[in-house]
DNA sequence: GCGACAG
DNA sequence: ATCTTGTCGC
C-alpha cells in the first residue's frame, strides 16, 4: 500500500498525499453490516471540511462500473442517517445493499446511526497539511511595502478536464490600460478542492507559470492571486503559498469569503476591515459599479493597506481587477481549446 | 427551508 | 472550478 499519510520536511513543500487512495482505503475498512457517515470519513482524513468532497468522490465511484463493485460506497450515509443524495434509483440501490447486510432502512430512506462505525486506521493526512500551514504561516508575515508599481500581474487557473489545469499569467500596465505580457502552462492536478486546502491543489501550477515568466525576465513586482492570502483560518491561503514559494509580492483576491468578519465600527462603503480571532487579516472592497464585493488580503511581502491600494488601482472595468479578468479570460480560452 | 466553506 | 437552459441587460 506504499506510504500513507503526509510527511514533510521543516523548510520545504510538504509531500502531498493521494487523497483518493487514502479515501478508498478507509471506505474499504468499513465492515459488512456496518455504516458510517461522510463526515466521519472526512475526520478520518483529518478535517471535517472534506465531507463534501468525500460525498462527491463516493458518488463518482458508485456510478463508475469499474469501481462500484470494489468499494462499499453504500455503507456511507449522512449525519442524520439519510441515505446519500442522488436519483431515486440510486437511493433504492443503496437501500437494497444495506438491507442485504442486515441493516434496517426506514421507508423514508433512513438508517439508525446508533450503530455508526468509526474505527478507522488513519494517519489523518489533511491534519498534517493543516499543521504545516500553521507552522509555516508566521514565516510569510514579514513585509517591506513597495510603491504601487506601474505593472501589476495576475495568475489564474482553468481546467480543460477534471485533472488537467491551465495556468495563465497576465501582466497589466494600469497607466496605459493594456496587457503587456502573457504566459500559459498546463499541468496535471489530482489534489481535490477542499475549503482551506486550495493551496495544495493550485499552487504548483501557479508557481510553474510564474517561474516560466521569471526565466523570460518579465516578472512583475506584484502578482494578484485568485483566492485568499492571510484571510484564512490558518493564515495560509493560496496567495501566501505562491509568494513564499516564488519570493514574489502577492495579494489574495477572492469573489467569495472564506473567513473573517467585518469590523462593526467601520462605516465606509468601499472598504471594510475583516477580522478573525481579534486579528485584522484583510478587507472587503466595494466598487460603485458592481454589486458584489471583493475580498482582499496580503499574500507575501505587502501590508494589508498596501494590498488594498494596489487592488483598488487596478479594479476598474470588470467585476474582477483587470489583470485577473484578463488572466481568467486567457486560461479559460486555452482550457476550452484543449478540451476539443 | 436556510445558511454556507477561496477555486 | 465546470456543467448547462433559459433569461436579462447593454
Amino acid at each position: 500500500m506504499g506510504s500513507r499519510g503526509a510527511t514533510e520536511s521543516y523548510t520545504g513543500w510538504p509531500v502531498i498525499p493521494d487523497l483518493s487512495s487514502e479515501l478508498r482505503f478507509l471506505v474499504k475498512e468499513i465492515p459488512c453490516g456496518q455504516v458510517t457517515t461522510f463526515g466521519a470519513l472526512a475526520e478520518a482524513l483529518g478535517d471535517l471540511a472534506a465531507a463534501r468532497w468525500v460525498a462527491t468522490q463516493l458518488a463518482q465511484w458508485r456510478d463508475d462500473p469499474q469501481e462500484t463493485t470494489n468499494i462499499p460506497w453504500f455503507r456511507v450515509v449522512r449525519r442524520n442517517g439519510d441515505l446519500a443524495a442522488g436519483a431515486i434509483v440510486q437511493r433504492q440501490h443503496q437501500a437494497e445493499r444495506l438491507v442485504h447486510e442486515g441493516i434496517t432502512v426506514s421507508t423514508s430512506g433512513r438508517v439508525d446511526l446508533a450503530v455508526l462505525w468509526n474505527a478507522f486506521h488513519t494517519a489523518q493526512p489533511l491534519k498534517a497539511l493543516a499543521d504545516w500551514q500553521h507552522r509555516v504561516a508566521p514565516v510569510a508575515q514579514c513585509y517591506a511595502d513597495i510603491e504601487i508599481p506601474r505593472v501589476v500581474a495576475a495568475v489564474d487557473l482553468s481546467y480543460s478536464s477534471p485533472t488537467q489545469a491551465v495556468a495563465a499569467y497576465v501582466a497589466y500596465d494600469w497607466n496605459r490600460a493594456e496587457v503587456v505580457h502573457t504566459a500559459t502552462i498546463t499541468l496535471p492536478v489530482t489534489f481535490p478542492y477542499i475549503p482551506g486546502y486550495l493551496t495544495f491543489r493550485e499552487v504548483p501550477a501557479m508557481c510553474q507559470v510564474i517561474e516560466h515568466v521569471r526565466r523570460q525576465g518579465r516578472l512583475a513586482q506584484v502578482i494578484l492571486v485568485d483566492g485568499t492570502g492571510r484571510l484564512h483560518p490558518r493564515r495560509f491561503g493560496v496567495a501566501v503559498a505562491v509568494g513564499l514559494m516564488t519570493q514574489c509580492s502577492t495579494i489574495g483576491v477572492s469573489k467569495r469569503r472564506l473567513c473573517g468578519q467585518p469590523s462593526p465600527g467601520e462605516s465606509s462603503e468601499e472598504c471594510v476591515s475583516l477580522w478573525d480571532q481579534d486579528e485584522r487579516l484583510g478587507a472587503q472592497l466595494r466598487h460603485p459599479a458592481f454589486r458584489q464585493p471583493l475580498y482582499v488580503s496580503p499574500g507575501f511581502g505587502l501590508s494589508i493597506d498596501r494590498s488594498i491600494d494596489i487592488v483598488q488601482r487596478v479594479w476598474q472595468q470588470h467585476r474582477l481587477p483587470e489583470p485577473q479578468f484578463e488572466a481568467d479570460k486567457l486560461s479559460r480560452a486555452l482550457a476550452r481549446r484543449m478540451h476539443k
